[in-house]
DNA sequence: CAAAATTATGAAAACGTTTTCGACTACCTG
DNA sequence: CAGGTAGTCGAAAACGTTTTCATAATTTTG
């Protein structure tokens, strides 16, 4: 466990200033070519690094991003911290990362513990209990403090920051419009993100397509509900009416809405047409047959928060914008389970 | 975008010294409960939070932990990540993420990137380049510069750390011996993993199970190769070959099998038998049939790993322990896929 | 009432940097 | 030779903490 070389130790040992080998390491022109190659390679030789931490100190900033997602088994998550990551390596930036787990309280701890110049800002996706309770307080007093804040996914509209979301009532509209066109006429809803900002968007889409075309509303084949087990139990049910397409609002819904169909012995997509949100990893070209997905583009979404974020945080005081929702369009890619009819 | 507040600031304001300030927030015996109270309003009111970076430049150390993981959209990875946080946040550490993407180049640039005092010591799983190249100088260095790593699933032998591993060799064994046991006789072999240390080391146990059994090697329907495409032109062949049993050494490569073997018009279990390594977010359940899989326990991986990096930490000099390593033992989980003939 | 003990506060150093400014030498110029 | 100018280098401050030690004021003690 050898010490760590620091300017002072080098110093001494050099008999010089802690000054003039910092300029040396720097190259700055104030110092003799003579000593520069002297203190450079001792320094090599001692395999000297800068702390960052003094730099930190010094600079009052620490070109750190914290992320905060609530769960990353979820491959969407998964996806986007991705493309976080990718961004923020490039700009020289490193990404703390935090899981909240759908709780409001380790939101609320992770934002304590960062938001203490550790991070220069934030990335996050809300947790689904601060959903539930609609309680953003939190988000605020971090912005108050100064720090920015990015939000994606699923995001809350009173607090103000830049957010980055999928078209979500519109991509539920046109997926809707599509089982429609392929001649759908009984389409169930599944949804197990009901209480979750772009579960509440999604279904209005769904429910907007119906009406457009003026179906009316089946109550019976339509799910929405935010327990893994409510929806365990009622997915039998859903069968025991006429269906002959299924429009899933999450990833896992997809699977199941597919799995269950083939299991109640229906043919996908010969009697039930199937289309979900998801972002490609679990359900798409793995399955048989293959998932009929919206994009949602993970990657996507977290380059253009890190983007977005950077960009905040390295704009002068005179330059400072307005805060900015971007949306990325989403992409319906047609695979197995959908067929006209 | 208000300034944040200081041990300075508040001294100022209240007239009285930065040192009475912290000691007052600290609760020192030294200060009048008269002042205390008085200092601790004023922070309050403030939102004073102490600067972790004074902190850290103080105890030069961060309680932070840098986790390099090759890819995180694999979803072993990320029930690994998802384990080291859970444990390092219960021990107040915080984790910075790198994702090396396979990169050897990353993986250095992450590594020198963040031993400068960002972190107090690493967890790591080996990029596929690093391992291919056999070019470990680049841990040992950090290893030597006081820096702790512990390196979990793809390991480097020659280099002296802590490892969590899991029994890979005796895993594969005792999954071909079970495909032998339920009376299969010709098991192929796929792995698209032959260039990591885990791949090898299952196609070695895989070799044992049939010599132990007095089976002769069909190299026929055996695929040992490093990359997808290679992979793809060759698992039709195997099928050419009779074949009752398939074991396959990664995630992708058991999707692959099932998917093949279905395509091809077997019938899975009844005509062939698959068991393949995965830790159960891709195969598994949302299969039909569902993948009988040696499951990894990647979550306790991670959560082994980051105690173990975090008990290595916190030691004192005396007490310095020797290197562990730590092997984990897999689970056959028996799915729909296999079955006695 | 002087000396000692207690109590409350502040000054300064330390952690590792960078940067501004001042100081010293040697040389050149008029 | 006085004065100016490069050319080198070092001292000190700053970032935000904690902590040790000194100082001042007050109280207790003999």
């Amino acid at each position: 466990m050898k010490a760590k070389a620091t300017l002072k130790q080098i110093a001494k040992e050099l008999n010089v200033s802690v000054s003039t080998v910092s300029k040396a390491l720097n190259d700055s022109p104030e110092i003799s070519e003579q000593t520069k190659v002297k203190i450079k390679e001792y320094a090599k030789l001692k395999n000297y690094k800068p702390n960052v931490i003094g730099l930190n100190l010094k600079n009052r900033k620490t070109k750190t991003i914290g992320v905060i997602i609530p769960n990353i088994l979820n491959s969407f998550f998964a996806k986007v911290f991705s493309g976080i990551e990718k961004v923020a390596d490039k700009k020289g930036y490193n990404v703390i990362t935090c899981i909240s787990n759908e709780s409001l309280e380790k939101e609320i701890h992770t934002l304590e513990m960062l938001s203490n110049g550790t991070i220069d800002g934030f990335i996050l996706s809300v947790s689904e209990e601060a959903q539930k309770l609609q309680d953003y307080s939190h988000f605020s007093a971090i912005i108050n403090d100064g720090t920015p804040i990015v939000m994606f996914d699923r995001i809350a509209d009173e607090v103000e920051c830049d957010k980055v979301v999928v078209d979500d009532f519109d991509s539920a509209l046109n997926s809707t419009q599509h089982l429609i066109d392929l001649g759908c006429k009984n389409i169930a809803l599944i949804s197990s993100v009901d209480n979750l900002s772009v579960g509440k968007l999604r279904a209005d889409g769904y429910l907007k397509a119906l009406k457009d075309n003026n179906i009316s509303v089946n109550d019976n084949i339509i799910i929405r509900t935010d327990s893994e087990e409510d929806m365990k139990s009622k997915i039998d049910g859903i069968f025991d009416h006429k269906i002959d397409g299924i429009f899933a609002l999450e990833e896992n819904d997809s699977v199941a809405a597919l799995r269950m169909s083939l299991k109640k012995g229906f043919k996908v997509p010969e009697d039930i047409s199937i289309i979900g949100f998801a972002d490609g990893i679990l359900a798409s070209r793995r399955l048989s047959p293959s998932l009929t997905t919206v994009s949602q583009h993970g990657i996507e979404i977290g380059e253009v928060a890190a983007k977005k974020l950077i960009e905040r945080l390295e704009e002068t005081e005179e330059e400072t914008s307005n805060y900015e929702t971007i949306v990325i369009k989403t992409k319906l890619k047609e695979r197995e389970s959908t067929r006209k009819k």
